[in-house]
DNA sequence: CACGTTGTGTCGACCGTTTGACACAAGGGT
DNA sequence: ACCCTTGTGTCAAACGGTCGACACAACGTG
């Protein structure tokens, strides 16, 4: 089940990209299954048959699907995570016990992320905010 | 830490926001400390001062801060999800093992959102695309 | 080979966001 | 009371994404 938000921050074609994506990784779409034609999807979603266009090209890109000119596109196999699936439930879990949103359950992740990210990986020479060391001292 | 990424599918402001409430919510921002200035930390991220100031007011009507004119923004308490983190830092260490990025790992949430979502919550009656039921003859 | 299907690319137009600069409002420090 | 700090609001202009429609390319079917 496929649907985009007017309200999102994301575009409809990197929700309909996301979407789709969460789907083969979570392995409700399976290998080799098809995905609905470009411009099937965008009559279902009301978008631009362009926008839909550009999300499968990007999960091409991003080798999740492969695309034959009239064979559709296709699950590339070796995507199902199914495993890394259940701690993403758990964290749903925990996350619908606080009455948390879908997005700030995401926020959590990227706290977590970069939590366990900031110390292994240098950051790209991006313009950032460090933040004073709170120190043990703080208070 | 803060910083923005241009090739992100989010604008600047959703991308300090984003980035504030994570934060915030795992503790790495205490309650009643201080943001920094809507000027200092556009300098810093090298976007406008006006869009700090959306992230901000954002966050505000969302009750995770408070601004006063010349006290500045300070966190809100009662938004430490450390609890909900241990979830999180679990899946993000499944994600790491796997080679997934914090988007696919996201994406993966989201999954499992929805999974637990669909069948309690009837979404909005927005256009969606069905998949035809896979089956259980599927292969 | 002929035809329909499907993915890909283009085009001008529209709309939301960001930008950069500025003025204003309101609290803090002295 | 004065002035600096800080958040808020406005404005025109530039930018990017989406739209909607169209033409094209390649594959499958017959």
């Amino acid at each position: 089940m496929i649907s985009v938000d007017p309200a999102s921050p994301l575009g409809p074609a990197e929700q309909i990209r996301g979407q789709l994506e969460a789907l083969i990784r979570s392995g409700a779409l399976a290998a080799d299954e098809r995905l609905p034609t470009v411009r099937q999807l965008a009559v279902d979603l009301r978008v631009a048959a362009g926008t839909v266009a550009r999300a499968y090209k990007e999960l091409e890109e991003a080798g999740l699907v492969r695309a034959a000119r009239a064979a559709g596109t296709r699950v590339n196999p070796g995507h199902d995570d199914g495993a890394a699936f259940a701690p993403a439930s758990d964290l749903v879990r925990a996350a619908r016990r606080r009455g948390l949103t879908l997005a700030e359950a995401q926020a959590l992740v990227a706290a977590a992320w970069v939590g366990d990210d900031a110390e292994t990986r240098p950051r790209a020479e991006r313009p950032v905010h460090r933040f004073p060391a709170p120190g043990p001292d703080a208070g």
